[in-house]
DNA sequence: GATATCTTTTGACCTGGATCAAAAAACGCT
DNA sequence: AGCGTTTTTTGATCCAGGTCAAAAGATATC
């Protein structure tokens, strides 16, 4: 779905609007493995996911760690580089082709300002996304191996599909032997 | 901080729109180890910390665990319920003596209606939790307990001082035993 | 200020999952 | 189809931190 439609789901948008909030956007396509974002960098961009999968990263102690995977019709931002104008360790890397929608954090406070309403959908986002991150944090607290990946087999099942084993182990806390060594049950 | 203060330091107020804001507002008092909101329910009311510290904690297999530390001038409220009406598995106790505001999320929105500013620092309030949350979870998907207690001297010296140290070992996601262990060094 | 309760430390033992290494399988690419 | 590259599996070893149990220290209560 197009960033303009999913707009629409949540908010009324005349003709005029989006024409007004159009000019502020870029539809991007990245290819499987191409990084979108490096890590440490400060860059104010909200990319917002119309086709395939994505996921954060970051490097510790020379590997590669999967912070968060992105599906479709999701935004994703650098809350460091945004809000706090610190550089953020995650970078950002489609896992497979892609299409996104890409703006300015500035542009996107102007579309708010025109359309009040997008900040309740903005709201609503950031909910989405505390969430997820606290049922992530849930899950590797206190979860042995065996459950972290059942319960992402159960919650998440899509996205066994779109990604490879080395980053979902990295996503879990656990290596990648360990991961195929519960597979095989 | 009152939090009508603490809202005039992010955007200006009437002396009617303190009125009527203040409305909605109920201030409380708890004492030390006080529950304040029980796991698994559905309340939709949001907390605004004025004095003391306290914790969202939730129970796994008989265990009483800390998911997040909360200090003066935060405002914490259950995401699912408030936002997907669903009940939270966290639940809030205090730490010590506490005072807070409390206030409905439904009038919480219509403070927003009157002042739009306050949904500004709204926004700007769920993005230090998030990135106080991805911290976090850095923190424990793959480093060593040592490493895990010395980020958190470094960054959260004075929780230290407000909070037993079982609560921090569950918070770091370690044994009580071997958060003694290490600070035995 | 003695007793009950809660918190922290210490000790002994054990296990889940990490690490290192190498084979096997899957996936390009020309 | 065949060859290089990447991903996944398998095997052997090892250790950080868990578990259980009990002592020692704090705190609170009457």
């Amino acid at each position: 779905m197009d960033l303009i439609s999913f707009m629409k789901s949540y908010v009324d948008l005349t003709p005029e609007d989006e024409i007004y909030i159009s000019q502020f956007l870029k539809v991007e396509q990245y290819g499987k493995g191409d990084i979108i974002r490096q890590p440490n960098t400060k860059s104010k961009i909200i990319h917002f996911i119309e086709q395939g999968y994505a996921r954060n990263f970051y490097e510790k102690n020379g590997k590669d760690i999967t912070y968060f995977f992105l599906k479709e019709n999701t935004f994703t931002l650098p809350v460091d580089a945004v809000y706090f104008n610190d550089p953020t360790k995650y970078g950002l890397q489609a896992e497979e082709d892609l299409q996104l929608t890409s703006f300015m954090y500035s542009d996107f406070h102007r579309m708010i300002e025109r359309v009040p309403g997008i900040l309740h959908l903005y709201e609503i986002e950031m909910a989405k996304f505390i969430r997820q991150l606290s049922d992530k944090y849930y899950l590797i607290q206190f979860q042995p191996a065996l459950e972290r990946y059942n319960s992402m087999l159960e919650k998440y099942p899509d996205i066994l599909l779109h990604v490879s084993l080395g980053h979902i182990a990295s996503y879990l806390g656990i290596t990648q032997e360990t991961l195929s060594r519960i597979r095989t049950k």
